[in-house]
DNA sequence: GCCGATATGAGGTACGCACCTCAAAAATAG
DNA sequence: CTATTTTTGAGGTGCGTACCTCATATCGGC
């Protein structure tokens, strides 16, 4: 027996094919009675829409945009290169996908990009931006435009955006510590660095990271963060500086992007072998260091589930379906040389 | 401009529908010039076939099998129900699974259940079931009745089924063996124990766990595997005489079932406290252990994962299409406390 | 039991593609 | 050149659903 479809349906209710695809469509004009009755037969026979043969008929097509940080980002590289790659698949499901580069620390031209958005010709957007009263507003904005809105990697909390698709950023940092302590051992100090404190990401990654230090290894000390502002050579200047100041340093755990230049940094200084070092994202930057044994770990997450999930949240939005969290949580992916994706 | 269908691939063309019919179907009766000429006008229009609409009209019923081991395994339970929570989203997209339990010691049950399954109503198996000649030979007989085979978390190699979806468990010992060896610290006795290592996972695990453990920590010394055989008691008397014979012992690396039966075995010993204990696949049992502190570090691999891509490369199989491996590629998880899914 | 309002039925078209038939055109062989 | 084979065109039908119109049936209030 093969499935059932509306047909079957209302023959089983005992209704017309009318009024089965005004109940399966959430239309009005159809009384509780009748409505219960179609869901009845729906139990029944176990019908299931076939997708196939809705979206033909719907002929929906999902417009999203993607809007990422511009610069030279080894991560929003690899981002962007998911998305490609996720796109040629969803090409054969109705969504299309414009990405939308934005510089990122120019909150006029991100409002700007984000309200050049067209809501007549796009259905959603995913945004990766830095978190600022404007963009909060232009996000208030965009919603009121009847968008659908996430946050991708970096959220911003007390927007209306409805759904914030990355990982927890704490549990991120916690885990980063977990190793931190167990690989430096008994005592050391460890070296934090970061973009900016000012990125919420660094922020909570920080927090989570100097809860577990302070908790469960207590001997070793964290010094406070350094911030390289995107600057690689102030990067590399206070990290050689540090260095040669701290002859107990043990680790240094980097919350954010730059890790090229911190790299060089350690191989210049020539500690980099009795070093710990623990790093955020897979790059090849991060990943040639962890072949090369210059980096001990690497907490990431998935890009192309990143990129996936969006979608995926995107279109229930859309749809007004309801959104399975359990699936869209981004897992924190710990590597290690061995286990190299 | 929406999609390109396969009208405007006829005018693009210059030639009927029913010829660009034929070229996108491989139908014979077309000559080569004027295949070029379609096939041209795809690549112009940059023409993708709307898989919804091909599935709807060629009325597409894809059937699957999944072979499981019967027995009250936590592993197996989790992917059962994996896969039955990716059930209900197939059910939609015209794939019906059959989950078929096995008892797993039972090489003639196991080709019995293979061998009765219908090619007419059946398109592939996933299978999950021990390395033997007699199952090997049953996979050649699946395949020369035409049917898909894929193997799921423990391949068969030198059979002839179409792909394996699992990790590299040689690269998931080798990442146990670093995060032991490091967690460990200075020296120590390592204890590794699995069901049997007839099996091939176990015996992977053990090849990359051992190499890792002589090549980066020498200090510390790995015992001798003990293996269970199922067998709980056996497995807490061996276990509780190891801890007693051995007060040098720092660690345990579990490679495969039986962690809730090793895990009392420890707990009674009072010896937890001071050992590492790794063990692999998260369960509830493995998850619970991991927030009390009593485990420091599971290897896992999602196992929605391993059943959307069990099911993504059954179809691809069935339709002839390209697999993309770097997709199928199951990542090797490495799981904290921290960063419990 | 009549009214207006609401609910339901009957039937159609469209979506993009697969697959079919039959006739006509073009290429090829003799 | 004709006879034969091969290639192409024209057109149709159906897949399961969405969405539309318009006529008819049923309801609730009086």
């Amino acid at each position: 027996m093969s499935r059932p479809t509306v047909h079957d349906i209302a023959k089983e209710a005992g209704v017309s094919l009318a009024t089965v695809d005004r109940v399966l469509n959430a239309r009005p004009g159809v009384r509780d009675k009748t409505i219960a009755k179609v869901q009845a037969a729906v139990a029944r026979l176990g019908y299931v829409r076939d997708a196939s043969a809705a979206n033909l008929a719907r002929q929906r097509q999902y417009k999203f945009a993607f809007v990422l940080p511009d610069g030279p980002s080894q991560f929003t590289d690899t981002l962007k290169v998911a998305l490609r790659e996720t796109y040629a698949s969803q090409i054969a499901d109705r969504v299309s996908v414009k990405v939308v580069g934005i510089p990122t620390h120019d909150a006029h031209a991100i409002v700007r990009a984000l309200l050049s958005f067209d809501p007549k010709r796009l259905d959603g957007v995913a945004i990766m931006v830095p978190e600022t009263p404007q963009v909060r507003d232009a996000v208030h904005r965009l919603k009121d435009a009847g968008m659908a809105v996430v946050t991708l990697a970096s959220d911003l909390p007390n927007s209306e955006r409805d759904y914030f698709i990355g990982i927890n950023n704490v549990a991120a940092g916690k885990t980063a510590g977990q190793l931190m302590g167990r690989f430096v051992g008994a005592q050391g100090e460890v070296l934090v660095v970061t973009n900016s404190l000012r990125s919420r990401d660094s922020l909570e990654r920080r927090l989570g990271f100097d809860e577990v230090m302070a908790g469960d290894f207590p001997r070793v000390s964290v010094l406070p963060s350094v911030e390289s502002y995107d600057d690689s050579l102030r990067m590399e200047e206070i990290v050689l500086e540090v260095i040669m100041r701290r002859p107990r340093l043990a680790g240094v755990y980097s919350m954010g992007f730059g890790n090229r230049s911190l790299l060089n940094a350690l191989r210049r200084s020539g500690a980099l072998d009795d070093l710990i070092v623990i790093a955020h994202e897979i790059t090849p930057v991060t990943k040639q260091a962890l072949v090369q044994n210059e980096i001990s770990a690497v907490i990431t997450q998935n890009v192309g589930h990143l990129v996936r999930s969006a979608l995926r949240v995107l279109r229930s939005l859309c749809d007004d379906m309801p959104i399975f969290d359990a699936q869209e949580r981004i897992r924190i992916d710990v590597v290690l040389r061995e286990n190299l994706p």
